[in-house]
RNA sequence: GCCGGAGUGGCGGAAUUGGCAGACGCGGCGGUCUCAAAAACCGCUCCCCGCUAAGGGGGUGGGGGUUCGAGUCCCCCCUCCGGCACCA
């Protein structure tokens, strides 16, 4: 009788020894070719949840699969650990963030390791500690000396009853979320990162090997590259003139309006004193306006007109100057010209305001009446002067060339993409290293300095701006160029500053010299494999690749992209929401892998469905993966001991019955082999079921004991070694191999024994299937033909019709096409 | 709203990328073993007509199309999910 499988026994038992002996620490070995592996880190939210392993099981059994082939893989994991919760829980609770995050790591970790994965604890980053925040600085230093780094005045979400910035999150249908009141927006001095210096090179993936295409085009859509003209407006009775960018210089002529964004500056110089009162309650209500429902071309346009007019630099024709919330400050020029003939936007605009829709590029049979809705296709240029009868696509370029000629403007490109604003009014952050004096104005903190330290006894509460504002000890210090008072900045950074070269730490997590040893990055960087949320397709993933361009022309690294491949996991959900412990419905793997163990909650995430996509949590699946490990267990050493005590069924094994199992073992390593190499973990482990199906017939003949059998048995543990790493490793050491199985090679099929001999066809009719028919696999098409001809149910269903064409599909099927 | 995805039995899902729809598992039904229960094992299980047969019909969110053949490709629509720049 087998002895009982007892998870509980063996997984701390496993851990336990692994950690002792270190096998999974990684090192500068050069003997082997480098897979660095890597998870995106958790943020340190103190709910540990099914989710987090559901991110972390497969990733592990993937990481693990690479060492099975023979790479040297670095995985190793670490923490984000500053931010917004870790504040609003020291509000709720009256604890101090540092000591709420700090537990909350020790928690995760622990909760990590009952996974039992192949990290390599030894490398294990701690954002908020200020061994790494340091170096967010130091790269803060050196973008700022490189022109990477600026301030600007930016709006912030302000609060007046609280007195405070908050984040969007907590702004809930234009209120705050604390005390109902409306939240308006507040200009700030910020500091900004250059992205948009890199917008061109970011849109280039041809550096990179495999990411996903819809992440792919998730960041270009993101970047938003267009190609156009910005053409200059001159404003009647002032110098000043009004700079447009517009993709469709063919529309000029059809220009009735101008509207600029309502935060434009020359809006308070251009309004016209009647009109101020109104323009200036219109911004005023825009400054209450997210960008989403400014930018919804669902709701009806708004609008004020500012009382003055521009000249069409083309057509000369008189164009009024209105404000309107659609136009947005940060795209293009902040002023759109408005062409409501060809473009829907300014139709719309242009009949709520009553304004002239002329008609520029003819559609296609006009005939002079009035267009119901904007006409965006292509078309002949009409009323439009000299450019009469041009296709527009040929106009375009005929009046770039003349706008360029006359010096009305110039050929640009405008990116939707931003410059990365990383000021933060918060406390939980890194502090930016910034002094301002009255006398040498902006001074960046000396690098040996270094690091700005966020002081443990701030008053993190929101009673101001930035906290650290009131923490005199810290705002107040020397001015490191001329010595006389000074005061720090007290923003801090956003943590996405953390996460965008997080993975460039963990190559050599102690370093002291600088934020990474070259040597150690040069070895193991880039990431070979990363995997994380698709929500991170745009913000973190765009990030880390700006940080790596931006430090690769500082001269830090010699790459260009910090992730080779990309996959991204879906996410559990519950009751259809995401667990949050707010929503209070967190499911935590403990009790799971206190009854069940790790080994059946690995496999059942796996099990559950594409990790790609993820899924409604619900356990009443888990007991069939535990049945199934069960199966596992008491075949692997039930049929140990039964061959061990000559306990085999009595006979020759019969040679076709080797032949099979040997087929169906190479077919099951090959289709396990791809499925952990392409992420497809759930088909994966319905393979290995099916296997262990087919072995318990097996075992009842006589091919129990033969060499066929054992090299089922050793494929099936080597198998599950990534996936069940416990039970493999606790059933290859019971089975008299040497421990590790985790030191193993994963093993090989040959592809010889993986072909079929004999294969069964569809035949069809017109489509249908009627019948099958069971052929040598090498059969020829016309004999396959013939026979599929002959069949009983296809001449009935034939029933005289006239056969007019016969396809074949090798292996697969015949399908008679009969009229 | 804009950008990007997804939709297949009672349930989670599979389908070699245009070729037998429903692998594998859950659940359900029936059985073996047992004093009994649990565990384990065996069989059946998309829907409808039909005798629990032979056989036939329908079927991958809805509608249309391309094709010998569509879950897969194209067009329109519906629903759900992710992101929208201060949640991370």
């Amino acid at each position: 009788m087998v002895e009982k499988y007892r998870p509980q026994e063996i997984e701390p038992k496993w851990q336990k020894r692994w950690e002792e002996d270190g096998i999974y620490r990684a090192t500068e070995d050069p003997s082997k070719p480098k897979f660095y592996m890597l998870t995106m880190f958790p943020y340190t939210s103190g709910d540990l949840h099914i989710g987090h392993w559901y991110a972390m099981a497969p990733s592990d059994a993937h990481a693990r699969f690479r060492r099975m082939q023979g790479y040297n893989v670095m995985y190793p994991m670490g923490f984000d650990a500053f931010g917004l919760p870790a504040e609003n829980a020291a509000i709720r609770y009256g604890i101090h963030p540092y000591t709420w995050t700090m537990r909350n790591v020790e928690n995760m970790r622990r909760q990590l390791k009952s996974m039992g994965p192949a990290h390599d604890w030894s490398r294990e980053v701690v954002t908020c500690l200020p061994e790494y925040y340091k170096w967010n600085q130091w790269f803060f230093l050196k973008f700022y000396e490189a022109g990477l780094a600026y301030r600007a005045l930016a709006p912030v979400n302000w609060c007046p009853k609280d007195q405070t910035v908050l984040a969007n999150e907590q702004v809930i249908d234009g209120l705050c979320e604390r005390c109902g009141t409306p939240v308006v927006k507040r200009d700030l001095e910020q500091w900004f990162l250059r992205i948009t210096k890199y917008a061109e090179e970011l849109l280039d993936f041809s550096k990179v090997i495999d990411w996903p295409e819809k992440t792919i085009l998730m960041q270009q859509n993101w970047i938003g590259r267009s190609e156009g003209v910005e053409v200059a407006f001159p404003v009647e009775g002032h110098s000043e003139e009004i700079r447009v960018f517009t993709t469709r210089p063919d529309t000029i002529y059809g220009v009735t309006f101008m509207v600029l964004a309502p935060e434009h500056p020359l809006v308070p110089k251009l309004t016209t004193p009647d009109r101020w009162p109104e323009v200036e309650a219109y911004i005023e209500q825009t400054r209450r306006e997210t960008e989403i429902e400014r930018l919804s071309t669902e709701r009806e346009k708004t609008g004020v007109f500012i009382g003055a007019y521009c000249r069409n630099p083309l057509s000369g024709e008189r164009v009024p100057i209105f404000i309107g919330d659609y136009v947005l400050l940060t795209y293009g020029t902040g002023a759109v010209m408005g062409v409501p003939a060809h473009d829907q936007r300014d139709f719309d605009f242009a009949k709520k305001f009553g304004l002239p829709i002329k008609v520029v590029i003819a559609p296609p049979g006009w005939q002079g009446g009035e267009l119901t809705e904007a006409y965006v296709g292509p078309g002949v240029m009409v009323n439009s002067g000299p450019f009469d009868g041009l296709p527009n696509e040929r106009g375009k370029e005929a009046v770039t060339e003349y706008v360029e000629q006359h010096g009305l403007g110039k050929r640009t490109v405008a990116y939707r993409l931003r410059d990365w604003l990383i000021s933060r009014q918060r406390y939980w952050g890194t502090p930016i290293p910034i002094i301002y004096c009255d006398n040498c104005g902006i001074v960046p903190v000396p690098e040996k300095d270094l690091p700005v330290l966020l002081p443990p006894d701030a008053e993190f509460k929101p009673t101001g701006e930035s906290p650290l504002k009131y923490h005199e000890a810290f705002v107040n210090t020397t001015c490191p160029r001329c010595g006389a008072p000074a005061k720090r900045e007290t923003d801090t950074m956003d943590t996405f500053v953390d996460s965008s070269w997080y993975f460039l730490r963990y190559a050599s997590p102690d370093y002291q010299d600088g934020p990474f040893d070259p040597k150690k990055v040069e070895f193991w960087c880039p990431v070979d494999q990363y995997t994380g949320g698709a929500e991170h397709a745009t913000m973190h993933l765009l990030y880390a690749r700006f940080f790596i361009k931006a430090l690769r022309d500082l001269g830090l690294v010699k790459f260009d992209e910090p992730f080779l491949r990309l996959y991204h996991q879906g996410h559990i959900i519950v009751q259809r929401q995401k667990m949050s412990k707010s929503r209070g419905n967190v499911i935590t793997p403990d009790p799971y892998v206190a009854e069940l163990g790790a080994d059946t909650v690995r496999a059942y995430l796996m099990f559950l469905g594409p990790w790609e996509q993820g899924g409604e949590w619900d356990d009443s699946g888990i007991s069939g993966v535990h049945r199934w490990l069960n199966r596992v267990w008491r075949l692997v050493l039930g049929t140990h001991e039964d061959i061990r005590a000559g306990n085999v069924p009595a006979g020759e094994p019969a040679e076709n019955d080797i032949r099979n199992l040997r087929r169906i073992t190479h077919k099951t390593i090959q289709k396990v082999h791809n499925d952990l190499d392409r992420f497809q973990f759930n088909t994966a482990i319905a393979a290995l079921m099916e296997f262990v199906n087919h072995l318990y017939k097996f075992r009842e003949t006589p091919v129990l004991g033969t060499p066929a059998w054992r090299e089922a048995i050793e494929s099936l543990m080597l198998m599950l070694a990534p996936i069940t790493p416990h039970l493999a490793e606790e059933l290859w050491v019971r089975t008299g191999h040497p421990y590790s199985i985790h030191q193993q090679r994963f093993p090989t099929w040959d592809p010889a024994l993986v072909v079929e001999e004999e294969v069964t066809l569809a035949i069809q009719v017109n489509g249908r299937v009627r019948d099958r028919i069971t052929v040598p696999a090498d059969m020829p098409e016309e004999e396959i033909k013939a026979l599929a001809l002959k069949s009983p149910r296809v001449q009935a269903q034939l029933n005289g019709k006239e056969v007019v064409n016969i396809i074949y599909v090798p292996r697969r099927l015949v399908n008679v096409v009969a009229r």
